[in-house]
DNA sequence: GTACCTCCGTACGGTGCCGTATGGTCGAGA
DNA sequence: TCTCGACCATACGGCACCGTACGGAGGTAC
C-alpha cells in the first residue's frame, strides 16, 4: 500500500493512476486530493502544480481508463483467429479482469456523473460494437448481431456487478465460469 | 420539488423516504441531513430526533428500498398462473420500473458500502431465487432453474446500467423492449 | 391555566476538504 | 558556482457538513 518512491517526484500520470484507484475502492467520491496526496506521499503542493483542480484530475482518470481497460483487451483479444473461440476468450477475460480489478464497476456506478456520462458513452458503444462484430462474424445479420451483442454485453455487465456486490451466488473462476461463459455462449449463438 | 407541507410535523418516515429519493438522485453521499433538512422544509433539530445519526437515516432508507422494491413487484405479478407469462411479465415490468425510477441502480452502485452490501445480498437472493424458483415450475432442475435464473438477472441488471447510464442503445420501451424480453426469454427457457 | 411531553429552531464547535499564495528545494546547464 | 525553471511544502481562508446543547412552540390532560 505504502508505495515505494523510486523517483522522488510525480508527474501527472502518477496523480492520474491513483486517481484511478481511488475511484475502484471509493467511487469518484474517493478521489480527494489530500487524502491521495498522502497516499502518495506528498502534499497538495505537487497536486496543484500539475493540475488546475480537482475535476481536471478525474478527467484525466477517466481518459486513461478508457484508453487501456478496453483497447488492451481487444487487442489481447484480437490475435484469436476463430470468432467464436475468441469470443469465449473475451467473455472469459473479461469476466476474469472485472473480478479482480472492480474499476470497471466503479465507473459504471457513477455513470449518471457528468464527467462520467460521455466517457462511458463511448466505452460501451465501442464495446458493445465489437461484440455485434464478431456475432456478425458469426453470420448473423446487422440487426441480430447487435441485439445478441447487446444481449452479451448486459450479461457481462450484470454479472459484473454481482460479483463486485460479493455474491458468492455468481460464477467468478474455474469450471462454474466455464461452465456459465459456455451456456451464455450457446444461448447466445444459438439461430433463432 | 418545494414539497407542500400537509401536517406541519414530520415524521420517521418522511425522513426515510426523502433519503431514499436522495439516494435515487446523488448516490448515498447525497444523503446529507443539512441538506434534506432544507428540501423538507424542516432543520436538523427534526432531525436529530428522529435519528441518532446519518447513518441510521441511511439504514432506515436501506430498509424501506428492500422492503417496497422487491416485494411489491413479486406479489404484483404473482397473480398470473402461467409461469412462463408470469416470467415475461416480471421482466417487462421490472426493465420498466427500472427505468422510471432508478433507485435501484443507485443502490447497485453503492453495493460495497458496509450498509448496503448486507441488504443488498438479501434483495439479490431474495429475487435470483424467486426467478428461479419460475424455471423450476418450468420444467428444469434444481441446478438448470438456478443458472437460468441466475442469467436473467445478470442480464436486467446490465440491462438497467445501460438505461441508467443513457445509453440511446438499449432498448426501454415498446417493441423494442418487447423483442427485447421475448429474445430474454426464448433464449433462458430453450432446452440445452 | 398549568404542567408536561413531543417535536422543532438556532447557535455553536469540530472536521475534512478545496483552492490560493508564497517561499523553498533540487537538478541542469552556462 | 550561479542561475533558472520545474517541482514541492506549508500556511491560510473558505465552505459544507456532522453532531450537540438548549431554548422554545404547540398540542394534550387534568
Amino acid at each position: 500500500m505504502a508505495m515505494a518512491t523510486p523517483s522522488r517526484r510525480l508527474a501527472r500520470t502518477d496523480w492520474a493512476r491513483a486517481a484511478l484507484a481511488a475511484i475502484a475502492d471509493s467511487g469518484l467520491a474517493g478521489v480527494a486530493v489530500e487524502p491521495l496526496a498522502r497516499r502518495l506521499g506528498t502534499t497538495k503542493g505537487s497536486f496543484y502544480w500539475h493540475f488546475t483542480n480537482r475535476e481536471a484530475l478525474i478527467e484525466a482518470a477517466l481518459d486513461l481508463w478508457e484508453q487501456e481497460h478496453t483497447e488492451a483487451v481487444i487487442v489481447r483479444v484480437d490475435r484469436e483467429p476463430d470468432p467464436l473461440q475468441r469470443l469465449r476468450l473475451l467473455l472469459t477475460t473479461a469476466i476474469m479482469l472485472a473480478q479482480e480489478d472492480v474499476i470497471d464497476a466503479a465507473v459504471l456506478a457513477s455513470g449518471n456523473h457528468p464527467l462520467v456520462a460521455p466517457v462511458l458513452t463511448r466505452v460501451t458503444e465501442r464495446r458493445v460494437g465489437y461484440l455485434a462484430g464478431l456475432f456478425r462474424r458469426l453470420g448473423f445479420s446487422p440487426a441480430q448481431a447487435r441485439d445478441r451483442g447487446l444481449l452479451a454485453y448486459t450479461a457481462y455487465l450484470g454479472h459484473t456487478q454481482l460479483i463486485q456486490a460479493g455474491l458468492s451466488i455468481a460464477p467468478a473462476h474455474g469450471a462454474g465460469l466455464r461452465r456459465y461463459v459456455d451456456r451464455l455462449l450457446g444461448i447466445t449463438t444459438a439461430p433463432e
